[in-house]
Parts: structure tokens; C-alpha cells; sequence
DNA sequence: GAAAACATTCGACATTTGCCGAACACTTTA
DNA sequence: TAAAGTGTTCGGCAAATGTCGAATGTTTTC
């Protein structure tokens, strides 16, 4: 279930589907003149449907409408989603998007990391990680809360320090929808058998770091 | 989000709407007559739709086809959710719809349970149950599945078996979009601070209860 | 204040949809 | 096998939509 779903479920349900479009559009920032450029078509358009002038847009329309705001979203690089992270907790010791997509072997040679499951999805791209404590995360960061530690890709590595065991974070990236493309415990004293299961499961690398925090926020940095 | 949303959402998005509205009528069950009846329409015409005769329908036929399907499935008591609870894992021990409301303090009393989490919260109601183990919920449901243990209402208590202190599990609630109106430890050796903690955040009360799974389970059916 | 950006209204019209019902086809039940 | 239940196809047609662009209006920026 993605955001795009979400959106046209809204739309399609609404009494008033092109109320429904505006605020949509309007909580994208987008004009109707940019919807428009981008869907190819008069802005007038865009206009008539969020006035109501056609009661009932067909599917096809609500799709396209949907999948531009999207797409226009995704190319200024800030998301909606993102708008909200202003508020991030401190149990976020760092956060960054690489400016192309790292293999996700160097990823783990970089701190120094040694594979404990999922080793086979390791041929995959990280665009980005998340440094936090495991703990303070779990506490402070409700279920709408897990698009701000994912940025703007969720193709990236979840890094948690504070790991005894690791079994919590494996549950929780179990449980929420969104899955990040590597799990690494920071100096955990063990790895749980639970947690190996679960990133097996869901095929997710997990990744063991002997680094301190601060040698590994280093060696990230370089990449 | 519910699932009228989801439905409506992927029928405006997919390349083939009929197709998914065809789908969506057999998940449910329903024929193409008893569909139609409820909206008062010819048979054909839902035929028509699902061939793809109409390419794209308008926003205001799959709002009334959408809540028809849901709306012919509340009617027989049997929503589609349960039914795939037939192929649940073997971690439910029961699940159940109450007819009406119950008082989240009466289920308690109940199973004699003793809140230890969010007491304030217990003004609520309860509209069902699901009794399930809590470590194989957690290893074999992953977050798509969590509608699965929640029916058709999240105002449900969530019951977890196997406990031993019960961190995972609330660590699972938490980090899940959807919130259960209850959670319940059964038999736990000790309740994890953790969870108590994510249950007063969460505000869903937190209850432990000392009687076995099978008494539980029959005080739970003369509900 | 002027220009640019953004938005609205509405006539027009080709195209598509919502829906019907007749005729037919297929599947299930007794 | 016959009847009942379910589904399909398609001609027909009124209504609605997708879309344009001209004219107009509103807001923002310099």
C-alpha cells in the first residue's frame, strides 16, 4: 500500500473528488500550471476538475493526476513526507543520501562490517543511510515517524547503535511496511536468533559493525 | 486507511480497472448479480465493466461498487479478512468479531486481567479479539499481513501468548501504522519496562492476565 | 504600477461512459 | 435432462467527460 494508492482511494471515495485533487495538489506545492505542464494539458483543465465542473472523473484521469503529483514531488527532491522531518528526534546521530547509489558490499567493507544474514541481497544499491540509537528511536519514533529516518530512499542502511542483542529493531522493521535495503547493529554484544530470522525472512542484509560510533559515522562520511 | 481506500485506490490505478474490480468482487465472494442488485443496476453492466468494455470508469461507479462489495460482506458477517484466516499461520489461536462494542474494562475483567499500561485509556470499546503466539505472529506476519490479526476493526484487543516479558510485541504495535484499542500479555513471567513505556506513548492500554490460554480463550468466547 | 505567474469560467465538441435489455452462453443443482 | 443461477455480448442512446482556448480575474513579484 503506497502513498500513490492512498492518494487516488481518497480521491476516488471523496463526495467531492476535485476537492479532494486540490488538496492533494496543494499539499504537494505543486500549481495547477505545473500539473498541467506535466500531465500535457491545459491548465484550465486541471481547474474545471478541482471547481467540480465534472462531478466524476473517470480512473484513468484520477491516475494520471495522481502518478504527477508524484513524479513532480519526487524531482525537487523534497517530499512531502520530508516536510515533516523538522521535527526529528535526537536519537538520530546522522542521516545522509549519497548522490549515487553505493554497492552495498563497499557499504559493509566501509565499517568494516561482517554479514550475518541475508548475505545473498547483498548485489543491491544504497542510496543513503540512517544512524540512530536503537533504543531512543524505538521510543520516540511512532510507525508514521519510520519516512523520516528513510529520507527520500528507503533503499538505504538502517545503522542502529545501542544494540544489545537487536532483536527490538528487527521487529520493528518486520512490522513496518517500509523496508530499508540493510540493517546494521553497531557493536551489539550478540545478534539475536530472532533478529537473524526476521532479516532472512525478509531478505534484508544484516550487518555487524565492530567500529565505535564515531570511527564508523567517519568512514560513512567518506563515502 | 482502510480498506474501502485501498480497494478504490488500486482499481483508479491499475492499467486494468475492470480487471481488478472483477478481483476484488471474487476476493469477496460476491457474484456479478448479487453486486448488481445492491446497487440496483443490470447485471450487465457489471459485466460490461469487468470485461473492460469501459475502459475507464468514473470515480463515482467504483465509489458505489467499492462500498456495495463491502457493504454486501459486512452483511454476511464474513468479511474477506477472516477468510483468510483460514490460512492464517498456526500463531492464532482465535479471532473473533463482537456483534456490538464491548467495554475495553469489562473485557478486562474478563480474563481478570490488571492493567499495567495506559489505564486512562479504558473508556474505550472493543469491538473483537485476536489470540494469538506471540513470537511465531511476529516471525511469520509480516507488516501486510497485520490486517490479518485485526479484522475488520483495529478497536480490537491483541492478545499475546508465549510471552515471557513482552518487548517485541508492543515493539511490533508500535512500530505498525495500525493501532490495536488493547493490548493483553498473557501469563507474561514479568512485563519489559520498554513495553510499558511504548504502551503509555502508544496510550493503548496494557493488560496482563494470569489465566491460562485455554480459560482465557473460553471467558473470551462467552463474550 | 506593471509584468509575470497563477487561476477561473465557459462555450464548444468529439469521445466516452452509464445503463438498459434482448439474446445467448455457461455452470450448477435437483 | 431440465431448470435455475450466473455470466457475456452488443446495439442503442442519453448523459457526462476530457480537453481546448479565449477571455477574464487574482495574486505575487519587482
Amino acid at each position: 500500500m503506497d502513498i500513490a494508492e492512498k492518494i487516488a482511494g481518497e480521491i476516488t471515495l471523496s463526495e467531492k473528488p476535485g476537492k479532494t485533487i486540490r488538496k492533494w495538489r496543494e499539499t504537494f506545492h505543486l500549481s495547477q500550471g505545473m500539473l498541467a505542464d506535466c500531465l500535457k494539458i491545459s491548465p484550465s483543465v486541471i481547474s474545471d476538475y478541482e471547481s467540480g465542473r465534472r462531478a466524476s472523473p473517470n480512473t484513468a484521469s484520477v491516475k494520471k493526476i495522481v502518478e504527477a503529483m508524484i513524479k513532480l514531488d519526487e524531482g525537487r527532491g523534497s517530499n512531502i513526507i520530508k516536510q515533516y522531518s523538522t521535527k526529528l528526534s535526537n536519537a538520530i546521530f546522522d542521516i545522509r543520501e549519497f548522490t549515487s547509489g553505493i554497492p552495498a558490499k563497499n557499504f559493509v567493507e566501509s565499517i568494516k562490517g561482517r554479514v550475518v544474514a541475508s548475505k545473498d541481497y547483498l548485489d543491491r544499491k544504497i542510496h543513503g543511510y540512517t544512524v540512530m540509537d536503537s533504543l531512543k528511536a524505538i521510543m520516540s519514533l511512532s510507525s508514521s515517524d519510520y519516512l523520516k529516518i528513510y529520507g527520500w530512499s528507503t533503499e538505504r542502511a538502517l545503522v542502529f547503535t545501542g544494540v544489545k542483542y537487536g532483536r527490538s529493531p528487527m521487529v520493528a522493521v518486520r512490522a513496518h511496511p517500509l523496508k530499508p535495503g540493510m540493517v546494521v547493529y553497531q557493536k551489539p554484544e550478540k545478534v539475536d536468533g530472532l533478529a537473524v530470522k526476521l532479516a532472512e525472512v525478509e531478505k534484508i542484509p544484516l550487518v555487524v559493525s565492530p567500529l565505535s560510533l564515531n570511527k564508523m559515522i567517519e568512514e560513512l562520511r567518506k563515502l
